[in-house]
DNA sequence: TATTGTGAAGGAATTCACAGCC
DNA sequence: GGCTGTGAATTCCTTCACAATA
């Protein structure tokens, strides 16, 4: 349960999107019985410097052996164990329209250890079904149904206007870590963490790159 | 369609993310009748600090006025004219299950200036059919469609498996600019720009968060 | 020889602070 | 007085380079 830290430097915001994108090689190799590796092969598969490899599991412990290399499925394990991933997660979701139900459908979720465990709406056609095997609640039982579940986890996907209602409801149920696709800005309680999705700007992105043909 | 930098300094990775913060923060004031602002103001709306917003703006022009701020409805244009969004963009989606048809449904993209204009997909039931307004084709008639309606930009929401094949096909028929939802990593040609979203990735950044109790 | 872990160097992004303008 | 635009200072992140280790 507790993090591997050495009482370490601060890790870089960046530091752990890369952890994730280390485990997915890693757990690939493995599939493919590759038993050991190093940050020079690590580096040709994920596309950052070396370096930046070693540096970034650096922060976490000691897990390679200088002039070997890394063992790839305890290094697997110890990224899953920084992640936070060697367990599993009971996440709530808010909104079952579109994409609600395609989160509530989509099963890499389950394989990587979050279990959408219940959902929310305000709809009352949807309120008292279960879909792809989870039960859809009232939003406004939402607290007790939370503090009963002890749900950890939260994904927000409603409209804007409704989403910073949905968040504080989260936060008064319990969950203190929380991901959204609403698009403006969110007033967050401290101790809470809430991480933001936003398929517009995604686009607009896009848009601006294809428009300043570099 | 030219962009209005004024042959300046390099644009930080992150600088066109926030434009299109400020883009929505400037949009709700106008609705909201606010004529005038300045970046202090800004800076209460979207978070960042005021000088970070000025420089960001500077990047591109001088759309302010000192000691006045700046005027709404002309910044609103000019950052338009940047992000590219005051033109509508063709785009294609490949893969129209739960995911692609929650992105299909999306109002929020064509208020954008984004219309999704057609789909791929190989499962026969789906070819020929229409949803939300949008003829489904088969994958393997891709590249000809695109040509054909000068598709510009690109959504993949399909399995990593076959993403690859789908972007190629994506280049193929013409595309530049492409957003995908697969995990994993993809050989990009040059030229082409890939902007991809984690689903899992960002789970992952919140169990590490809700780990390492900070 | 091969590779890690890490201090030092380098680069990029953010914030400070202020001259200049309204 | 108020605010922009921007060089300078600072902070943060990445890459280099090498001593240490197997």
């Amino acid at each position: 349960m507790a993090s591997k830290k050495p009482a370490g430097k601060k890790v870089p915001q960046t530091t752990v999107s890369r952890m994730s994108l280390y485990y997915r090689a890693l757990k690939q190799m493995l599939g493919n019985g590759i038993t050991a590796t190093s940050s020079a092969a690590l580096s040709k598969d994920v596309g950052f410097n070396d370096a930046q490899i070693r540096k970034d599991l650096a922060y976490f412990g000691q897990f390679g052996v200088p002039g070997r290399g890394y063992e790839v499925e305890s290094l697997l394990e110890a990224i899953a164990g920084v992640l936070g991933i060697n367990r599993r997660w009971k996440v709530a979701l808010v909104g079952v329209g579109h994409l609600g139900y395609a989160l509530l459908a989509y099963k890499g979720f389950g394989d990587q250890g979050f279990d959408i465990c219940c959902a929310f709406d305000n709809d009352p056609d949807k309120i008292g079904k279960t879909w792809e095997g989870v039960p859809i609640h009232d939003i406004a039982e939402a607290v007790d149904v939370l503090r009963e579940k002890q749900i950890e986890l939260g994904i927000i996907a409603i409209p804007e206007a409704a989403a910073q209602n949905a968040l504080d409801t989260l936060v008064v149920g319990g969950v203190k870590s929380v991901l959204t696709f609403a698009p403006g800005r969110l007033r967050v309680p401290p101790g809470v963490r809430v991480r933001r999705v936003d398929l517009a700007m995604e686009l607009e992105w896009l848009s601006y790159h294809a428009t300043s043909v570099t």
